[in-house]
DNA sequence: ATTGGGAATCTCAACGTTGAGATAGAATCA
DNA sequence: TGATTCTATCTCAACGTTGAGATTCCCAAT
């Protein structure tokens, strides 16, 4: 039962043995960055399976979970997303071609642009749901509930350390 | 003690209470994928305060714990760091233009280039993973050992049932 | 009412990655 | 030897993101 973080660390400990005593965070920290990868890949495959592009279904489920009227600000996705302004806008450009979100100005406020789900892309996003959780599930099936709640802990701990408390 | 991701389920469980049972995947992939984000820019920032573009201090570390004498070929970085060959090909001949790194041809099979630590490389290399792994420590400082072990546990599973296997 | 600071979004050039195709060499077999 | 197939790397156009700056608008202070 060995990885390839294994592996690494392995190779750490022949080449460096000094560094054993600080080497513990790399057991977490780059499993998360390679597990994320994996879970990229995978997305984006099931995105294009779909006719999306990778954080087109992103920009889809956040206002398809914020609830009636599907809308929310510009601004919302940034911290959402976790992308920059201009990643935003040419996203929503091309989802309003495709006819799956609207810009709409608010009226009180004129600087911010409203992103709405039209019917299309509520239908769209309802329809794709079960399917993107059958894959997640596909993805996650290595785990048990308890490794789940474990795993799941530890990574709200440090999330929560980071500031990532909020997606408003 | 709730995260970006606790509102996320919150939000879906009230839009789509229908999804209860198949949301549990969430809870993990979701928090892999926003704590790789974090780690991302924890890391480019630390890599560009060393003069260093992301993903050429990754090349570096990986020539170094390969052990002497720190040459490793191009098709063994793609797998190391999951990344395409345009990419590779990119970051080495940056890092060739600054003394980092060097192209060795092999004798026995001249298809295969041998990516080499130059003296200056390895210099580099060894006086920043102090400094590296302290800044590990710090965003891994949330967590007890034992969250550690948990998480670590957790995410070698899911990386083992998807073939992350080898660093070879 | 005007000014100035701040906020929300868009613009756009620079950058890195992707991924299919090109190139060159190795390996197998007739 | 020649032909075929496989392997390793590089090339390069297309693509998405970044991030600073521009633009438009809100709002508080005077």
């Amino acid at each position: 039962m060995s990885d390839a973080v294994d592996a690494i660390i392995g190779q750490w400990t022949a080449e460096r043995p000094d560094l054993a005593e600080a080497i513990w965070p790399v057991e977490v920290l780059a499993r998360v960055q390679r597990m994320a990868m994996v879970l990229s890949k995978e997305v984006k495959t099931f995105s294009v399976e779909h006719g999306l592009e990778m954080g087109e279904f992103d920009v889809l489920t956040t206002l398809r979970r914020s609830g009636p009227p599907y809308a929310l600000t510009a601004g919302a996705f940034l911290k959402a997303a976790m992308v920059t302004s201009g990643a935003i806008t040419n996203r929503i450009d091309k989802m309003e071609t495709k006819g799956l979100v609207e810009r709409v100005r608010d009226g009180s406020d004129r600087r911010t642009v409203k992103i709405r789900l039209t019917d299309k892309g509520l239908a769209l996003t309802d329809q794709l749901m079960d399917d993107h959780l059958a894959n997640y599930a596909r993805i996650a099936k290595a785990l048990t509930p308890e490794d789940c709640a474990q795993v799941a802990d530890g990574l709200r701990k440090l999330l929560e350390a980071h500031g990532d408390t909020s997606i408003t």
